[in-house]
DNA sequence: GTAACTGCAAAATATTTGCATCCTT
DNA sequence: AAGGATGCAAATATTTTGCAGTTAC
């Protein structure tokens, strides 16, 4: 039986190498986000920090994964929906850091409400990042 | 006369140096957020990167600035309202990055529109990062 | 077989910390 | 005078680049 990531790897026209399965793995496994750090982290030693660079650059580049901007100063990636591997994204869901647990997540389900720009201004792209206390937390 | 910069430092509890005086000058000589590199080049040579840092802080801290988070991984800051300095900050203003100059600005009067959350989820902050064509380079 | 991917080494950058000195109050 | 701020040196951490060996197709 093919392997779920090789799937995904061979429809977003890149080849199939160990590293970029484990990499994708660790994504499918959570449905939060990752810093180039956690994946270092869960990888395992086993791993060479420039092909964790280099393999979050390319899943970027094909529009596997999108960016999550922070306001520490690390980013974190993020699977994207099937539908957004054609080069342009369609990530306008907001993203949710939790305070207590520090985890970052996609509410998929949340649309960026639209925002009306001073004349002059023209929007292409909106993020929108709430952060607060996660589902899990709150009890 | 005192300098608009003393009285700014002093009203945020802070004693008054020229490095201080000299990083809020620039803060207040432009509208739009300044990274560390900015205010590093803008500075002059004669500054020690370290004392920039440590400014940075320490303002953050007074919320005489807040920060603005970016997809590329650099931090920018920008001048806080007046009303922000008592500790908590009420930065409920959207964030524009022009995708030509590059430059990023406050959108004051643009207000962050609410957003509905999936239950569970608590919202404390709110941040809004628009990115495209600023007003300076749409003509 | 060829092009692409990886690991290693090293360079280039960025950030943090300790400490002695200087400046603000 | 005392506490805080700065500059310098150095320790860490992060990211990028070049290249030779290996792997996917």
């Amino acid at each position: 039986m093919e392997k779920n990531t090789d799937a995904i790897l061979r429809k977003n026209h890149l080849s199939i190498t160990d590293g970029r399965r484990r990499i994708l793995e660790l994504f499918l496994q959570q449905d939060g986000a990752l810093s180039h750090g956690d994946i270092e982290k869960k990888a395992g030693e086993k791993f060479d920090r420039v092909t964790v660079y280099r393999t979050l650059q390319v899943f970027l580049e094909k529009g596997l994964i999108h960016s999550i901007p922070s306001v520490d100063n690390s980013i974190r990636y993020a699977l994207c929906k099937d539908d957004c591997s054609g080069g342009r994204h369609r990530d306008d869901h907001v993203h949710f850091v939790c305070t207590s647990c520090g985890t970052t997540v996609c509410l998929e389900d949340v649309v960026v409400p639209a925002v009306k720009l001073p004349g002059g201004y023209v929007s292409e792209q909106v993020e929108m990042l709430v952060s607060g206390i996660c589902k899990s937390c709150n009890h």
